[in-house]
DNA sequence: TCAATCCGTATC
DNA sequence: ATACGGATTGAC
C-alpha cells in the first residue's frame, strides 16, 4: 500500500496547443514523487495516451474530477519555475488575447537546462562570464544594498514630480507614471535610479527596452547605478544556458532586477515593486507568435495584478500611454513647458518644393546646415536600401515581379533587380503594360542617399546604418551618418545636427499608427541632436517644432476616440479561409461588437475585423476563445486571431 | 445473442 | 494524437 501523502493531488497545466483543453487537469502524486512535484515544478504526465510536459501549479487534498486520477508520470525537476504570480499573469494575458496558457508559458518560462540548474551557486550568479573553477564571485545580498548617493536622482532634475514618484517607490507604493523623457539626459540612468529607489526598500523591478542594442547599453548604466551583480539581463538572443541562468537567478531570489527585451516582461522577479518600459511604441514589443502579446500590455496587466508601480517612458508618447493618463490610471511625469522647449533642439522646417537644390533631394538649407555643422551629422532616411521602389519610365506603372507580383527593388548601384517578396532576381525587365524597359525610382533608400551625400560632401566621412547593417556606435567629428529609423548609431556627445529627410514619406503608409510611429521615429532621432532640420510640410511637423510629443499623443488619442480604434476601442482581426470566416462573421459576439469584412488578403485567405468598446474586450476575447475551442475540438486548425494588432 | 467494427468524444 | 464508450452491424 502507498504511503499517505498530505496533498495527494497535483493540479497540472498540460502543454497542449488545443484551445478546448486549456484548463487544469488533476493527477495523483505517487509517494516517491511527493517531494519533487512541488507547486511550480515541471512534470511529465500521460495525457490522452501520450506523455506530455506540464507544470504542477498547486498541490491539493482532493480533486473535483469524478473518475480515477492518472498518476504523474515523471517529475522533471523540483525547481519551482512557475511562480503563482507568473502563472496568474500568463493566464490573464492568454485571456486578454484569446490565446492559450501553453502558448504564453512558452514565452514566460525558458526551456530547462539541467546543467545550469545544478551548477554551483557562485558560477550561477555571475552568468556565463565566470570561467568554471576560477575566481569565485560572491552574490551580493540585495537587501543589504548600500545607497550610492553620488547618483541619486541626478537624471531626474528636469521633472518636478520625480521626487514624489521616487519617494513612492522607496515606500513601496504602486505609483504609476507616464514619463516624457528629455534629452540630453540618459534615460537608462533615470530608470536605473528609479529601480534603485525600490531596491533599497527590498522591491524588485522588471525593465523592458526594445532591442538587444538597448539592453547592452542600459546594462552598463545599470551596473554603474545599482552596482555589480544586482541585475541580470534577459533577451531572446541569449544562448539557452545564459537565458536560463538569468531566469533562475531571479526565480531563486538571488537577483531582484531584470533588464531585457519583450521576453523579460514575464520574468519571475521576487517582491516585484516596479515594472518599467522604454519607448513602448516600438513594434519589437509585439511578440510575433500567437497570441501576439505586447510587452506593454503584459506589464500593465502585471502592474495591476501584483499592485506594482509602473514607469512608462519615452521621448515620444503613444496613444496607449495617453489613454492611461486620460483615464487617470497613471499620472504624467513631465517637465514644465519652458524646460521642455529648452531641452529639445530647435527644429527648422524646410519645404522641399520651395527650396530645391542639386541633387533634387538636397535642399540648399540642408546643404548649408551640414556645411556649418560643427561635429557629427545624422540624416534619417525613411526607406532602407538603394532603390526600394521602382516604376516604369514610360507609363509610371509600378514594376512588379513576374512570378509573384511583388514590388521590385534595386539593392545596389548597378546591381540586379530583386523582388522584395520572393527574392527572385530579374535580369532584364520590360514593362508588361507599355513595353518600355526604362525604370524610374519612386523612392530613394538610405544607401543611394549616401552616394548622393558623399558626392555633395567630399570632406565628410559618409556612413550608412540600417537594414541588415546597423552601426551601433560612430565617432569622429566628420561623420555623416545616413540611417534608417531605429538604426541610428549612438555618438558620444551627440550629433551636432540631425536632418530628417523625406518626412512626408514616413506618412505614406496606410496604417492606424502611421502618425504616432512617425513622431516616435522623429523624436527618437532628434533626441541625440543639438540642432535639427526637417524636410517636409510644416503642418505635419508642428509637434516636432513645438517640441511637444504629448500634444501629438493627445491628438492621436482624440482621433482614435472618434474612429473607435485602439486603445479606445478593441479591435480584433481574424485571418482564415473564406468559408470559416463566413461562419464567424455571423456568430453572436458581444452586444456592441461590429463585424467588418471579410476582405480578401491573398489568393485563399480573407480577413474579418471585429471591433467593440473597450469594456467588452475581455468578453469578446472569451467568446473568440470558445469559437477557437470548438474548432480545435472538431480537429480543425485554429484561425489566426490578433487582438489589438500593432498595425492595421 | 454476441463479437467485431465504426464513430464520436474526452483527454484528470 | 489515442483510448474509450456506445451504437451499429453482421454472423450464427
Amino acid at each position: 500500500m502507498d504511503v499517505e501523502v498530505e496533498f495527494p493531488v497535483a493540479r497540472v497545466v498540460v502543454d497542449t496547443p488545443l484551445s478546448h483543453l486549456d484548463r487544469l487537469f488533476d493527477y495523483a502524486v505517487p509517494a516517491d514523487l511527493d517531494d519533487q512535484v512541488v507547486p511550480g515544478s515541471r512534470v511529465k504526465v500521460r495525457f490522452a495516451g501520450r506523455l506530455v510536459a506540464g507544470f504542477c501549479v498547486a498541490r491539493v487534498a482532493a480533486s473535483d474530477h469524478e473518475g480515477q486520477l492518472a498518476p504523474v508520470a515523471k517529475a522533471v525537476s523540483a525547481e519551482p519555475v512557475l511562480s503563482p504570480q507568473v502563472f496568474a499573469l500568463a493566464r490573464a494575458v492568454a485571456d486578454r488575447y484569446a490565446g492559450t496558457l501553453s502558448d504564453i508559458l512558452r514565452l514566460a518560462v525558458p526551456p530547462r537546462q539541467a546543467r545550469v540548474e545544478s551548477a554551483p551557486v557562485a558560477a550561477r550568479a555571475r552568468g556565463a562570464l565566470a570561467p568554471q573553477g576560477e575566481k569565485e564571485f560572491s552574490v551580493p545580498e540585495v537587501r543589504a544594498c548600500e545607497p550610492r548617493r553620488d547618483t541619486i536622482a541626478s537624471a531626474w532634475t528636469d521633472h518636478p514630480d520625480a521626487p514624489g514618484f521616487l519617494a513612492a517607490l522607496a515606500d513601496g507604493r504602486p505609483a504609476r507614471a507616464v514619463w516624457s523623457a528629455l534629452p540630453p539626459h540618459d534615460p537608462a540612468r533615470a530608470v536605473a535610479q528609479a529601480v534603485l529607489a525600490g531596491l533599497r526598500a527590498g522591491r524588485g523591478a522588471v525593465v523592458c527596452v526594445p532591442d538587444v542594442r538597448d539592453v547592452a547599453h542600459w546594462d552598463q548604466t545599470f551596473t554603474e547605478v545599482l552596482g555589480e551583480g544586482r541585475h541580470v539581463t534577459l533577451t531572446g538572443q541569449q544562448k539557452p544556458s545564459a537565458r536560463y541562468r538569468s531566469f533562475l537567478a531571479l526565480s531563486r531570489g538571488q537577483v531582484q532586477v531584470v533588464l531585457g527585451t519583450r521576453s523579460a516582461a514575464f520574468a519571475p522577479v521576487r517582491d516585484l515593486g516596479l515594472v518599467a518600459i522604454w519607448d513602448d511604441g516600438d513594434d519589437l514589443y509585439a511578440d510575433p507568435h500567437a497570441p501576439y502579446p505586447h510587452a506593454r500590455e503584459v506589464l500593465l496587466t502585471r502592474a495591476h495584478l501584483e499592485q506594482t508601480a509602473l514607469l512608462l517612458g519615452g521621448y515620444a508618447r503613444t496613444a496607449e500611454a495617453q489613454a492611461l493618463l486620460a483615464s487617470g490610471w497613471a499620472r504624467p511625469l513631465e517637465p514644465d513647458t519652458l524646460t521642455r522647449r529648452e531641452a529639445w533642439p530647435r527644429v527648422a522646417v524646410v519645404d522641399p518644393a520651395a527650396d530645391l537644390g542639386t541633387p533634387i533631394r538636397l535642399p540648399r538649407t540642408v546643404v548649408n546646415a551640414i556645411r556649418k555643422a560643427d561635429g557629427p551629422v545624422l540624416v534619417q532616411v525613411p526607406r532602407r536600401g538603394y532603390r526600394p521602389s521602382l516604376s516604369c519610365q514610360g507609363c509610371r506603372a509600378k514594376a512588379r515581379c513576374r512570378a509573384c507580383e511583388g514590388p521590385l527593388a534595386q539593392g545596389a548601384s548597378s546591381g540586379p533587380l530583386i523582388c522584395r517578396l520572393c527574392g527572385e532576381g530579374v535580369p532584364r525587365w520590360v514593362c508588361p503594360e507599355c513595353g518600355d524597359a526604362r525604370l524610374r525610382s519612386g523612392v530613394i533608400g538610405h544607401v543611394r542617399t549616401a552616394e548622393e551625400f558623399a558626392r555633395a560632401f567630399p570632406d565628410r566621412e559618409v556612413i550608412t546604418s540600417g537594414g541588415d547593417h546597423v552601426r551601433d556606435l560612430v565617432d569622429g567629428d566628420r561623420a555623416l551618418v545616413l540611417a534608417t529609423p531605429g538604426g541610428e548609431p549612438r555618438v558620444s556627445g551627440g550629433y551636432a545636427l540631425v536632418v530628417l529627410l523625406d518626412t512626408g514619406l514616413m506618412l505614406a503608409r496606410d496604417d492606424l499608427r502611421v502618425i504616432e510611429e512617425a513622431h516616435r521615429r522623429w523624436f527618437n532621432a532628434i533626441a541625440s541632436g543639438r540642432s535639427v532640420v526637417a524636410v517636409g510640410e510644416a503642418g505635419l511637423l508642428q509637434w516636432l517644432v513645438r517640441a511637444d510629443p504629448a500634444g501629438a499623443a493627445r491628438t492621436q488619442l482624440a482621433e482614435r476616440s472618434e474612429t473607435k480604434m485602439p486603445p479606445v476601442g478593441r479591435l480584433v482581426t481574424v485571418d482564415g479561409a473564406p468559408a470559416d470566416l463566413a461562419v464567424w462573421a455571423t456568430r453572436p459576439w458581444t452586444p456592441a461588437t461590429e463585424v467588418l469584412g471579410p476582405v480578401p488578403l491573398d489568393a485563399d485567405t480573407e480577413r474579418l475585423v471585429l471591433r467593440c468598446p473597450r469594456a467588452e474586450g475581455l468578453t469578446l476575447a472569451r467568446l473568440l476563445k470558445v469559437a477557437q475551442g470548438e474548432r480545435s475540438a472538431a480537429r480543425l486548425v485554429p484561425l489566426r486571431v490578433r487582438v489589438d494588432p500593432p498595425s492595421f
